[in-house]
DNA sequence: AACTAGTACAACCGCATCGGT
DNA sequence: GACCGATGCGGTTGTACTAGT
């Protein structure tokens, strides 16, 4: 494959005659490209970005001549070219987070990723897919074994709860709504306390500006120009160290 | 060194919803 | 209200990378 600026752990140094080469040629078909994006497309993405702003993908693709669909435009846009994004670890208290928030609404990353600035929903869905899926696995599997050790007699109650993939993932689907009466199962399995993470100095700021956020459908996707105040926002929340 | 399986993550796809006409 | 294009969202796939053998 020739350079691709997508996959930031490519570890061959790109060879980028030959990829200009090869993007000269793609651009000079007609038909949409799909795939890694090149770092020309993704600079004149931007380019296009700044002058018509980020809507009307359909449109800003036909005029810009990247020779992709308005949607993929977007897709790249949104999870790897806009500014603020963060790149880079997930780290321990964006983790909790995480957990506790999918813990109370399931799979709802988009609305997860708007209580985290700066990441996307892609890229939670994907850390919760790789990483804390099967972190939380383990912890209820090795939960099970300790229960069963310490009561062998009352094994059969375990019956019902012995765990395996297919049954996580129909579990996961399932928001849980009410949280008063829950336990947070996967976050104690995980030796998370949901009073750990609201105590959180850094937490308890993130909720003020949630609670500011989300139910108002505010969206740092859209054009307009409230759009800078919720990344002022969001700036003042990570320059809080 | 070569192969394989597992992991990480960018990108795609299909469907739902929204907004304008 | 119906239609249609744009946008948003969640699930899935494809591929580079890494670790183990």
């Amino acid at each position: 494959m020739p350079h691709c600026s997508s996959y930031k752990k490519a570890g061959t140094i790109p060879m980028f005659s030959t990829a200009i080469m090869v993007y000269k040629a793609v651009m000079q078909g007609e038909k949409l490209r799909k795939g890694p994006w090149y770092e020309e497309e993704d600079k004149q993405l931007i380019t296009f970005v700044t002058i018509l702003g980020d809507r009307k993908w359909d449109y800003l693709a036909r005029v810009s001549g990247i020779k992709r669909c308005g949607k993929s435009c977007r897709l790249r846009w949104l999870n790897y070219l806009r500014p603020n994004i963060k790149h880079g670890d997930i780290s321990i208290e964006e983790e909790q987070i995480i957990l506790q928030l999918h813990e109370q609404w399931g799979n709802k990353w988009a609305r997860i990723a708007r209580s985290l600035p700066g990441r996307t929903d892609n890229e939670i869905k994907n850390y919760w897919r790789t990483h804390l899926r099967r972190k939380i696995m383990q912890a209820r599997e090795q939960e099970n074994l300790q229960c069963k050790r310490e009561d062998g007699k009352q094994d059969f109650l375990f019956q019902k709860v012995d765990f395996d993939v297919q049954t996580y993932e129909a579990d996961e689907h399932k928001p849980v709504d009410d949280t008063s009466g829950t336990s947070n199962t996967s976050l104690d399995a995980l030796g998370f306390s949901s009073s750990a993470v609201t105590n959180s100095p850094y937490e308890v700021q993130f909720f003020d500006w949630d609670y500011n956020c989300t139910e108002s459908c505010i969206s740092y996707t859209s054009g307009n120009s409230d759009d800078n105040d919720v990344w002022e926002w969001s700036d003042s929340i990570w320059d809080m160290n």
